[in-house]
DNA sequence: TACTCGTGGAG
DNA sequence: TCTCCAAGAGT
């Protein structure tokens, strides 16, 4: 019979474990050897669904391009967009600019170091204060994540949905009663990192688990079924083009406007949806008035959630006409710019850098 | 509450 | 090639 009750386990056998795990086997990561706020506040918004090894380049740049507060609040936001071009959810960005004005105009310039005022801040929510208060101020305040919700959901068998209702709080009283009062921010570092290192989603390192004798799913041979996640909605392909136009050395690139339903305020080449690939293509030659090859230079795939997109990206004839609407732009580099679906790793990026703008 | 927002890596 | 999902927040 499942037991999820929390008062059958030890807190102080769990943080011992725990801790000494971490502290014999935790990555090297650049956020722990600074104890700046700041630092600290800038890699849990890089690190919000993405994967450490995905950030670690993007928050070595930021810090030396932006390595305050008062720097980053100052900064245009075509700034900091560039310095997260690529690393997704570019709200996190905006958020990250506006909260550096907020801690200069709201707190003083020092970010808050109480739960409720720090949730005032954009782009923090109870993860990340959990994570800020406790990593950066030695608050007891826990954290749970999508690492700690997999641990969890296997050392104490907890069944069904657990990011959202009565199984997220399930998980964030456990992770409040489980918490060390002397080391919050190594004792949450330490189960985020167990999920990630050990306690994988597939084939789970369980002989590596230090927990491996409290694991009730271990016991039973049950990893596998936890946790229990809901069924995914199907993906809509969705055929996008999109248009090369050169003139003179320079590119055309277009600002997606805020009726876009992604990447708003992004800069690309002028793309457009449609039920086939003629049928957007057909839409930008009638609105940028300009003819376009239909054999494709370059196709990329691309997932956003449950969308699967097919960029084609086209070559237009002849020499088109210079034009001065407001969301376009004729640009010699790509370096002032962001183009969605050609991040800084994406294929198409670098195919247009190598082959077109040079 | 459930949906939306990006991208890359792994199996 | 396809599916899953990651140090979540905003609405």
């Amino acid at each position: 019979m499942p037991t999820d009750n929390p008062r059958s386990v030890d807190p102080r056998f769990f943080q011992d474990a725990l801790l000494k795990w971490f502290g014999r086997y935790k990555r090297d990561l650049p956020w722990r050897h600074t104890r700046d706020p700041y630092a600290i506040f800038v890699s849990e918004m890089m690190l919000q669904q993405t994967q450490v090894k995905t950030v670690l380049p993007y928050y070595q740049r930021f810090l030396k391009e932006l390595p305050d507060w008062k720097s980053l609040a100052k900064a245009k936001e075509e700034k900091v967009l560039k310095l997260w071009e690529g690393l997704g959810y570019y709200r996190r960005a905006r958020n990250l600019r506006a909260a550096a004005q907020a801690v200069l105009k709201d707190f003083g310039g020092k970010l808050p170091d109480t739960m409720d005022l720090i949730l005032e801040i954009p782009g923090v929510g109870p993860y990340s204060a959990g994570a800020v208060l406790s990593i950066a101020y030695q608050k007891p305040h826990p954290v749970v994540d999508g690492n700690v919700l997999r641990v969890f959901s296997r050392v104490f068998l907890l069944e069904g949905n657990l990011k959202a209702g009565p199984g997220h709080q399930k998980a964030w009283s456990l992770a409040e009663s489980l918490l060390s009062p002397k080391r919050p921010g190594d004792f949450n570092q330490a189960l985020m990192e167990l999920g990630a290192t050990v306690c994988f989603p597939e084939n789970p390192q369980c002989l590596l688990c230090p927990l491996l004798s409290q694991c009730q799913a271990a016991q039973k041979g049950l990893q596998a079924e936890f946790p229990q996640m809901p069924k995914t909605v199907e993906t809509v392909e969705i055929p996008m083009a999109a248009l090369l136009i050169e003139r003179k050395g320079k590119v055309l690139v277009r600002k997606r406007p805020q009726e876009e339903r992604w990447l708003k305020g992004m800069w690309e080449f002028p793309s457009a949806e449609g039920k086939t690939f003629e049928e957007a293509l057909r839409k930008l030659e009638k609105s940028l008035k300009v003819r376009a090859q239909r054999k494709e230079l370059h196709e990329v795939r691309h997932q956003i959630t449950h969308h699967k997109i097919r960029l084609r990206l086209f070559p237009v004839f002849g020499l088109p006409k210079p034009r001065k609407a407001g969301n376009l732009k004729w640009v010699s580099s790509l370096k002032l710019t962001l183009l969605p679906f050609a991040s800084a790793k994406g294929k198409l990026r670098k195919w247009v850098l190598r082959k077109s703008v040079s």
